[in-house]
This record gives C-alpha cells, structure tokens and sequence, in this order.
DNA sequence: ACTGAAATCTATTACGG
DNA sequence: CCGTAATAGATTTCAGT
C-alpha cells in the first residue's frame, strides 16, 4: 500500500469521479500549482496508483441487455490454466475472480440476449475440457454499479 | 440500443481503453477528419452511449485489499428500498444487483482487511432492520477485472 | 516539494465547401 | 463529412525558491 497524504488521496478521488478533469482544475481543487499537480499526477501513475483512464460506455447502447454472473467449477486442477486463457481472450467476460466456497470461479459476464448466454455457456465454458459444473445468475436490475474506489475510511469502521 | 456504424464502435473501444486519446489521435485511428470525430463523439455522449470518463485506482494501494461479494436476504419487500439506499451511500460499495435465485442482492464490496468486512456486515447491512441472511464470498484473486465492454460480437456466436 | 511563467500542443467553435 | 482558421485553454518544461 503506496502512503499517499489528502493531496493524492484528493485527486485520486477528483480523477476517479471524472477522468478528463484538467491540470488547472484539480490545482484549484487541492490548492496547488498546476505544476505540483503536474508531478503529483506523474507520480501516481508511476507507483502504480492510478492505473489508467477508461471511458465508460452504456451496455445497453452496444445491445449487451444481459448481465450475469456464472460460476463455475472443476476438480481437475490442470483446468485452471486452459480456463483462465479462455476466460482471459473472451470480451464477454469482464471479470473473473477465485472464490471462497462450492465453486472455483464467479464470472461477471456480459452478453446480448438469454440465447448469446446459452452460446456462451456451450461454447465457451463448456468448450474448456474438464468444466464439471456451471451456476448461472441473472441480474435483473442494478441498482448499483460503479468503479469507483473509497479513498477515505467510512464512520462505521473506527 | 442505439445504432452504431463501425467508426462509431471504434470510437467506442478506443475510447475505453484509452479514455484520454486525443481527437487527432482518434481521427487517425478511423480514418476521418478531427472536425468529423468531435462531433460523432459529442453525439455519442450526447445520446448516452459514452457516459463519462474514468480515472482507475488499484485497490491495493488504497490498502483496498479484501474483495468480497456478499448475498443478502430478506423476506418483507419493504426492506428493499431501505437496503438500496444504505448500500447506494456506501462507497464500499461497488456493486449491488438483484439477481435471480435464492438470494434477493448480491453485492460488490471492496474493505481493506476481514475486520472491516466484519464491520460492514455488522454495521451496514445487518444495521438495515428486516435482513434476515447474508452469505459472503472471499475474492482469493482475480484473474480478469476489467469494464471494458465489446463492440463486436463474438466468433463463437453467429 | 512547490512556484510561476514561457513555449508548445490540443480542444473547441465556426465557417464555406 | 472535410479542411481551415481563430481563439481559448491545457500541457510541458525549467530555472528559481
């Protein structure tokens, strides 16, 4: 955990809020020169802070309507590799993550209608050899979904 | 879903991946002049295909080092709205989607150590009157995390 | 580390084609 | 959709504090 005072921790929160804020901006928010923002900036993104700056499209706009999350299991455990490189190239799957509990892996998986979902499923985890089981979940709504990262302790957790 | 022509998807994907490419470095991409591209982006925010742009944090050095996803129950449908605007004011809160199957919610939540994750099934969600069970989901890694979405189908889906 | 100012680059707007 | 031009604003660099 890189120490970052309320400077860094402020423009990681301005940055994170809105990606595109300017130099000039933020030195007025924080209360320095454009210059030490300038280097403060820099700086973060060299210690691996601040990671990059993506824009945020609409799913629904580019037809992904469905959204689900897919767990997955196996007991051979030479499945993993040939699973996370197929996982790793498919677009469809936005994140991955190894779990605590009945299954190996949750994915989060973003498709255009039940049928794409069916051809994920068959075609993809099910392509992988040695893939015993499959929980899928559909998400009916959210009422919550951001990216963005606390750069501040909560009241609840002393 | 808003019809798109192919510029307009690479517009999109670039966009995402490099939220801060400059428009003389997206007309090059796509072939077309920076007057035409400043337009076909205004207009893909405009109608809310490209929502904003984002900054991206790494979780750890935030000390954000426990991922979890934690399913919540209730049976009375008044606790919903009470739920969904206690986690909506929780930034560690990443996620909150309903989801089909036993469980009502299943949550993204991002705390720094399992003191804190016990803190915030203690003093968030069990503090919202009507929860009646939570089942929680350590995140051990996580092979792909991205919010990058495809603008292309897929191979595997015809 | 932060400052301020100069030089360079980029975004934006508007226009005629 | 193109190309240009003009303005304003942003980024980068650096000598100085």
């Amino acid at each position: 955990m890189a120490d970052l005072d309320s400077v860094d921790r402020q423009l990681v929160d301005l940055l994170q809020r809105q990606g595109q804020t300017s130099y000039s901006d933020l030195a007025k928010a924080v209360g320095l020169a454009v210059s030490s923002v300038t280097e403060r900036v820099r700086k973060l993104s060299e210690r691996g802070v601040l990671l990059g700056v993506h824009g945020q499209a609409a799913p629904e706009a580019l037809g992904l309507d469905l959204l689900a999350f897919v767990f997955v299991s196996w007991s051979d455990p030479a499945v993993a590799d040939a699973f996370l490189t197929r996982i790793g190239a498919e677009p469809a799957v936005q994140e991955a993550h190894h779990v605590t509990g009945q299954w190996n892996y949750l994915l989060k998986v973003r498709v255009t209608t039940t049928r794409m979902l069916e051809a994920f499923l068959t075609n993809v985890i099910k392509g992988v050899p040695g893939i015993e089981r499959t929980e899928t979940l559909i998400v009916l709504s959210s009422a919550k979904e951001t990216t963005y990262l606390p750069v501040v302790a909560p009241a609840w957790y002393g």
